[in-house]
DNA sequence: TCTCGTTTTGATACAATATACCATCTAGAA
DNA sequence: TTCTAGATGGTATATTGTATCAAAACGAGA
């Protein structure tokens, strides 16, 4: 799985936006480009927080909102935490998450490290499953030397 | 894997708080028993919500505290979701679950319909695994029929 | 059973996170 | 360049979670 350069990615995100019918506003541009730069996996307000320093005028609310439309765009993913904030991920490439029992912390795990899971037949519970991801439940490294 | 009487967790639970030096109050039975009798996922409002119906004087910090509680005992879970609440997970046996795009609902799924997982030797980024879950991405019965 | 010390609880205030609303502005079509 | 639908910025408000502290409850020991 190559990954492609940040140049790339832009490009074929305004591609994205127009065929969605959205204008290709420099807020969007510039939140997807924040998020896909990044490697952890920020809060909304931590996005703001650094996309505010080269658009000091934007607005928190425009913030949210475009994530939100990044979501259904589907370039960028809410990823599941066990925390108090909604958390983002701009990565393409599916992959799993080791989550820290005791800090919450998510760090990425290269998906090609565990065997490939069958997506089940039919449609449990009504639900068509489409992707999956596997959350290692454990104890980081900071919070074991804590004990 | 057989799933143990309500009476029979909590006391379980009774024995469990006194090994850990912590009184036996009733708001922690409540709490306790309300998250073991219901299917969904709550957020610490919903478990408010139910548990002040029966007692209608206890407080919406003390249910907070009490689900914390219960975290650090080891007998509830704070489940991994992608929304904007944190949300408690009272099942003992592991389980994966069935999450929707769209509306961010989270379903219970068997873990014996899926092969089981090898969890990673050694200790990949610090990490020690103890367990995992998987989370299959889809869209819900309900969310599909509104397109 | 009663008393006492520790811990929990309830209530309020506050902080952090997220959404609603609306006047203004901008992207992109004509 | 002009026009218009839709996006943005700013404020207000809602939702979710935490800090604080006096009063009450748990449960150990008499």
């Amino acid at each position: 799985m190559k990954k492609p350069s940040v140049q790339r990615q832009l490009e074929d995100f305004e591609v994205l936006c127009r065929e969605a019918g959205l204008p290709v506003t420099v807020q969007r541009q510039v939140v997807y480009e924040d998020l896909i730069r990044r490697c952890d996996h920020p809060t909304a307000d931590q996005v703001f927080e650094t996309v505010s320093r080269q658009m000091p005028q934007i607005s928190r609310t425009t913030v949210y909102r475009v994530l939100e439309t990044l979501v259904e765009l589907g370039v960028v993913r809410r990823i599941c935490h066990p925390g108090t904030a909604v958390r983002f991920d701009g990565r393409h490439e599916p992959h799993h998450h080791l989550v820290c029992r005791e800090c919450q912390k998510v760090i990425d795990y290269e998906r090609s490290a565990l065997p490939a899971v069958p997506l089940p037949k039919g449609k449990p519970r009504g639900f068509v499953v489409e992707d999956y991801s596997i959350q290692l439940l454990g104890r980081c490294a900071e919070c074991r030397k804590k004990r």
